[in-house]
DNA sequence: CTAGGGTTAG
């Protein structure tokens, strides 16, 4: 035995081969996910003179893959070569898979060129693909492989589930989407339809493409499901705003005996977030709690985040300042529940106070903190915030921004400001920013600067209708009755329909909906005789027709059964006094409706949040008939 | 080589 062989046994005091134990820690390490400890054990493994073998490198190469480290890979990869035998298909595999998910998939493919590849390198070259979304890359590589599979030469090549998993969850954007259609088929030809994991990518595939049906058609058809499965249907319909259809398969979950996990309840609460069900949300905490989840970052985030939708506050600042670590996230959370209330100054605060406590912005803060400024009328300060993104913290604001700033601009009445600050923008407005523009119009009565900013939307968004009935409206106030007729006429040609506008509200457990004038909810008799005492007692203080002073008291108080009105009704009906009141509205809330509905809250002492859920797509997945939710 | 996760105006 040598010298160095000697002090080499005696510094680390393994069993027999020195290399096998480095390994074993190694192996304990990766397991572990505890991958900076493993790069660090190499490193001290190198200082101690020892023969890496073919199991050693796979680890180190996956904590790379994982930490997202290119150099660190292609010094392994120095050390590979250097060890001067052939690079056994494993390490191979790992080098392939490292150098992709460091975004180097031209490195990873040169390694994979360097020889003939056993089914193994294919899958991960193919993943590598697909990790970078290159879906066309991998299917040519994949047609390359089914070749040499019917050519049955010296290596082993067969397609196999994995290899179509990775096929598939390469297609995870829209643009990708007839490819990943077509990779459907394949997966039914091949015969892997049948297994789990290949058809639970499917799922996530056509979920990630915004194809919500699609996916569902894939899960109705699988006999055996796994977590997974319900969790990709489940945080599928929750991404895509399906919130009810979320509600609904976790229930039909809990019924097929399989238990939820984080994420399962991660989707389930966002959906209560999107729904203003605060009742449900409250019961899926306590769930959280007795799971022991109550640690999650993620949870606690939607946790927060439910409770700011919802209106309670309170509880949502309890929440967030009981979370030990908080990212952007939960600080957008916080910041987007004030802003969403009308409370400005808090919200600004709390990003002052985000900032101090060292946690950087980033692009989607800014949207919460802008909009808390326009929700709250704080135009100047909004503005100095708009500066400050760019100037002290580097980041371009995108349309999204703009559109804020034009927000907030335009309800303060400076609409030749927005329209220059539009004309200045480095990147390409959107529907949103001309349509900011164009609700700043309405509220400001300006029929002149809405013409160019309706030009310009029904261009980007021509069958948004909401921006055809805001530029008929305000041809209305204008009594520009020529103007009225022909946004109709326009509409009527391009076959656009206003949805029906109804309202709900969550009540133990389940949603009440109304439609304007609706006769069909099993307690219409006293609805209506209380919505008869509530419209005479707002007439009492507030005489018809009489307009008020202030901003939004210059509406007029409607007499029409509008859905809002029917949801307070119900409310007002069934709930303790001293409760909050969510009602839901599918469209903008009726203006007519603004001032009945403050007037009533002071009459009854109540305090009513009424969501504008404009943006959710859950009015689309079919909340039709009614009996359903009482 | 291997499927699921929180925040975003109008």
């Amino acid at each position: 035995m040598s010298a160095d062989q000697l002090r080499e046994s005696a510094a680390a005091p393994p069993r027999w081969n020195p290399t096998t134990a480095w390994n074993n820690q190694l192996r304990q390490l990766s397991k572990q996910r505890q991958y900076r400890e493993a790069l660090t054990l190499y490193r001290h493994m190198l200082r101690s003179s020892f023969f890496p073998n073919t199991f050693t490198f796979p680890f180190l190469l996956k904590s790379c893959a994982f930490l997202s480290l290119p150099l660190a890979a292609s010094q392994l990869h120095a050390h590979v070569i250097r060890t001067g035998s052939q690079p056994d298909p494993y390490t191979r595999s790992s080098l392939i898979n490292t150098y992709a998910k460091c975004s180097l998939h031209h490195h990873a493919r040169k390694v994979f060129d360097e020889m003939p590849n056993p089914t193994i390198c294919y899958n991960a070259m193919i993943s590598g693909y697909s990790f970078n979304s290159k879906p066309l890359h991998a299917v040519c590589l994949f047609r390359k492989m089914r070749r040499e599979e019917e050519d049955g030469l010296d290596v082993d090549v067969n397609v196999n589930a994995v290899t179509l998993l990775s096929l598939v969850s390469g297609c995870s954007v829209a643009t990708h989407l007839t490819i990943g259609v077509c990779l459907h088929g394949c997966c039914v030809r091949f015969g892997f339809v049948t297994d789990l994991a290949v058809a639970n990518s499917l799922v996530t595939m056509y979920v990630k493409c915004g194809e919500v049906e699609l996916a569902r058609k894939v899960f109705d058809e699988m006999l055996v499901r796994d977590l997974i499965t319900w969790n990709a249907m489940i945080s599928g319909y929750a991404q895509n705003g399906h919130a009810r259809c979320v509600l609904e398969v976790y229930s039909e979950m809990k019924l097929s005996g399989v238990s939820a996990d984080a994420v399962t309840l991660l989707g389930v609460m966002s959906a209560c977030a999107n729904l203003g069900a605060q009742g449900i949300g409250r019961e899926v905490e306590r769930e959280i709690e007795r799971r022991g989840f109550g640690c999650n970052p993620f949870l606690r985030n939607a946790l927060v985040n439910m409770y700011a939708r919802c209106g309670n506050l309170t509880r949502a600042r309890e929440v967030f300042d009981r979370s030990g670590e908080k990212s952007v996230v939960s600080w957008t959370a916080i910041i987007g529940g004030y802003g969403i209330h009308g409370h400005g100054e808090v919200a600004l605060e709390l990003f002052d106070e985000m900032v101090e406590s060292a946690v950087r912005p980033d692009k989607t803060v800014f949207v919460s903190v802008l909009s808390a400024c326009s929700h709250a009328g704080l135009t100047d300060r909004g503005l100095e915030y708009f500066k400050e993104m760019e100037r002290k913290y580097g980041l371009q604001p995108g349309p999204e921004h703009y559109s804020c700033v034009v927000d907030l601009l335009g309800r303060a009445g400076r609409l030749e400001e927005a329209v220059n600050l539009i004309k200045s923008m480095k990147v390409k407005p959107d529907g949103a920013v001309w349509g900011a523009l164009l609700g700043a119009c309405k509220i400001h009565k300006n029929a002149e600067i809405a013409e160019l900013a309706f030009q310009h939307v029904v261009e980007l968004e021509p069958t948004n209708i909401g921006y055809y009935v805001l530029l008929s409206n305000i041809y209305t106030d204008a009594n520009n009755l020529e103007g009225v007729s022909r946004v109709r006429v326009m509409m009527r040609e391009r076959k656009l329909r206003k949805d029906p506008g109804y309202s709900y509200v969550e009540y133990k457990g389940k949603m009440n909906l109304f439609y304007s004038g609706d006769l069909s909810h099993p307690q219409t008799k006293q609805i209506y005789r209380m919505l008869d005492e509530l419209e005479s007692l707002v007439k009492e203080v507030h005489p018809p027709n009489e307009k008020c002073q202030g901003r939004s008291e210059e509406l007029l108080i409607g007499t029409g059964v509008h859905s809002e009105k029917l949801a307070i009704a119900f409310a007002l009906l069934n709930t303790k006094s001293g409760t909050e009141i969510t009602v839901m509205k599918n469209l903008r809330v009726c203006v007519d409706c603004h001032l009945f509905i403050k007037l009533v809250s002071k009459i009854v002492n109540r305090q009513f949040i009424v969501r504008d859920a404009t943006r959710f797509h859950h009015f689309r997945d079919g909340i039709c008939s009614c009996k359903d939710y009482w």
